[in-house]
Order: structure tokens, then sequence, then C-alpha cells
DNA sequence: CGCGAATCAGACAGACCTGTCTAGTATGGA
DNA sequence: TCCATACTAGACAGGTCTGTCTGATTCGCG
């Protein structure tokens, strides 16, 4: 092995593992740079050298909770196999990440609350929101509905609202209730032709 | 009168008004006292002999915010009589709101999502998502659904993800959007007896 | 061995934060 | 006229923040 990795964890990955816990914990705005370098046990000029800025450090934190969720939905859908059946088990997915006992709501949406508006870390964000619609969009596409898109946007509403009121009821069955509010919307939805 | 409050505003409002302008543009973490204290006009001793800390000023600012998110509320739904009309009528209250151009987002989740677990800022903000999930209870109830508290667990979900989506994709017609999932999930649901 | 890259430890600058305190000013009512 | 109340202006303390910089140390690799 090049560089034994295995024994000694960088410090970028030191970094990102810290980041990831005490910012989706206690939010990006309050946790500052010297609580992520203590906790991650790293100097403070590797911070600065791999990351560039505190910034930096918060998008790349977001970006890789983006790729672990989309992981997450999509070896989910493979369980399924009817685009009905795949769209509901997006908030089976959901479900489980509000299992969790550290679950505390939408990464994304919430880096996003405390950010200024035209900041790198909102992009990210609309990346990841981008992303889950156009799914929702594709799948309701696949069923054969007349409107996927506006579908589509109902769905996003309930699988925000779920994120919400999971973390602010502290109440994983958001996603039940969501699942369920799904259900009656696909079976309401008119189908084309 | 007393005091001639029709001239002079008090410290008190103008602090109010400041604090609901900066905080709600801005973010409760990121706007500081100092930039409050300018914006009103007024002086820091006024601030600490009126909310006592940062915190109570934040407080009154979502103490208000409630307020007048309630009595918008209330006042749509005075324009319908049936209770499913009324329903509805919440999301066209919504969307009056999104429709504001300095509209972003609901203040009390943003507010929550800055703040630590155990604040009074939290408990304010669960303060007005009690009450808005009550009132979806009450007009389910009389509507004579068969399942009124899980009807309303859903409409809250639309409710969260509508002002989600007006903020993050800048889009007001998340409120249509919202209200037309809600018909469907009044029709879908079933009716008691 | 010796080089170079990565990393560590921590001082430092400069800004901003909350909250306290002193001192002065305006004004309405007794 | 005098006093109480409400307010203003701003210095100050003590802390935290981001970001930079210096110098030492480790360690894989040629």
């Amino acid at each position: 092995m090049a560089t034994r990795t295995a024994i000694k964890v960088s410090a970028r990955e030191r970094l990102l593992e810290a980041a990831d816990e005490l910012f989706y914990q206690q939010g990006v705005q309050t946790v500052g740079i010297d609580r992520v370098i203590e906790h991650a046990g790293v100097a403070k000029a590797s911070l600065y050298n791999t990351f560039g800025s505190k910034e930096g450090l918060v998008c790349a934190y977001l970006e890789q909770r983006f790729e672990r969720a989309r992981s997450r939905i999509i070896r989910t859908l493979t369980r399924f196999r009817t685009p009905r059946e795949q769209i509901l088990g997006v908030f089976d997915a959901l479900g489980e990440a509000f299992t969790d006992p550290g679950y505390n709501g939408c990464a994304f949406v919430r880096a996003s609350a405390e950010t200024a508006e035209d900041s790198a870390i909102r992009r990210t964000a609309e990346h990841y929101r981008s992303w889950v619609r156009e799914l929702f969009t594709e799948l309701a596409t696949t069923c054969g509905y007349a409107e996927p898109e506006e579908l589509a946007r109902q769905l996003l509403l309930l699988y925000d609202g779920a994120g919400q009121a999971a973390r602010m009821d502290r109440d994983p069955s958001a996603a039940t209730t969501a699942r369920g509010a799904a259900a009656a919307l696909l079976d309401a939805a008119p189908i084309v032709g």
C-alpha cells in the first residue's frame, strides 16, 4: 500500500469526521474552528492547508453528507421493483435516518438557515435539494402520472416537512406519517392517457 | 394621552422593529447586539434594561412574530365558513406571506436551527408549532374525520414543507402546491361513522 | 542516510461578541 | 422649580472568532 492509510488516518479524514459530528449536532455557526481541530486532534495549519477556510470545510462536510444520503436512498430503491414502491421507499429511507438517536434534522436545511444568501454553503444545499426533486420527478414520470413535476413538488413538501417534524417534535414517526400522505397523493394523482 | 406615544416611539418598539428586520433577514446568530442598537437608534443600556439579554430580545422578536402570524391566520379563517375551506384557507394565508418579497422562511424554524437544544428560543418556537398543530386538529375534528390527529400531522408536514420550499427555491407557489396536496389528503381521509 | 512532504504545537493579529458601568440629557408631572 | 423616569453615548472588560505565521517533528521513500 502506498501510504499506510489503514494505520494512520489522514488529517483530512479526521477533520471531516469531527466536522460531521460537531457541525451537524451543534450548527455550523455555533461551532468554531478551534473546537473542530481539538476534536479531530489536528493542527490548525492542517485545516487551512487542506480546506482553505472554514467555509471550505463546511462545504466538504455537506458534500460528504450528500454522498451518504444519496447512496442510502439508492440502496433503498434497489429493494423495490415498481416506481410506486420506490417513491414510497424514499420515505422508508428517511425513516431509517430518523431512528438514528443523533438525528438532528436535514443538515442542508439547517446549514442553509444559518448562512447568508449568496454563499457556497447555500449552493451545496441547493445541489442536494434539486437531486431529490429530480429523483421524485423521474420516478413519477416512470409511473405514468399526468403531471410528474407537480407531483414531485408535493412529495418534496412531505419530504422536507418530515425532516422538520422529526427534529422539532423529536418524533421519528414523522416518516410514517409522510409515507401515508405520499401514498394518498399517489392514489389521487391523475394518470396519463 | 399619558406619554405621547404617538409622537415618540419607545426604545422597546424601535428595538423590536430593528430585531425583526435584522434577525429575520440575516439570522439571530449572525446579527450582533451592536448592529441591532445601531439600526434601532437606541443606546445599548436601553436594550439590556428592557430585555435583559440578547436571548430575551430574540424571544420577544419571536413572540411578536407569533402574534402576527396567528392574527393573520385567524383573519383568513373568518373569510370561510366550512371547516374544510378553513383548513385550505391556512395555506392561502401562507401564500400571502410568501408573496412578501422579504419572505425568508419560517422564523421559528430558522431560529430553532441556529440555537442550542435547551434554550428559551427553542421553547418559543415549539409554542408556535403546537398552536398550528392544534388548529389543524380542531378543524379536522370539526370536519368529522375519523383520525383528526393523524390528518393534522400530515397537514403540518405540508405546512412546514411549503415554508421550506418557498425559502430555498425562492418559489412562492409552494403554497399553491401545498394547498393542492392538502385538498387531496382531505378527499382521501376517512370520515367517521 | 538524507530529502521532502505532511503534520503538529501554539503564538499572534485583528476583529467581533455580550454584557456592565459611568455619566450626561431630556421631559412630564407634582 | 425640582424630581423621577426614560433614555443616550460610549468606554471598558473578558471572551471568542477566523486566519496567518514560525518552527519543530514525524515518516515514507529514494
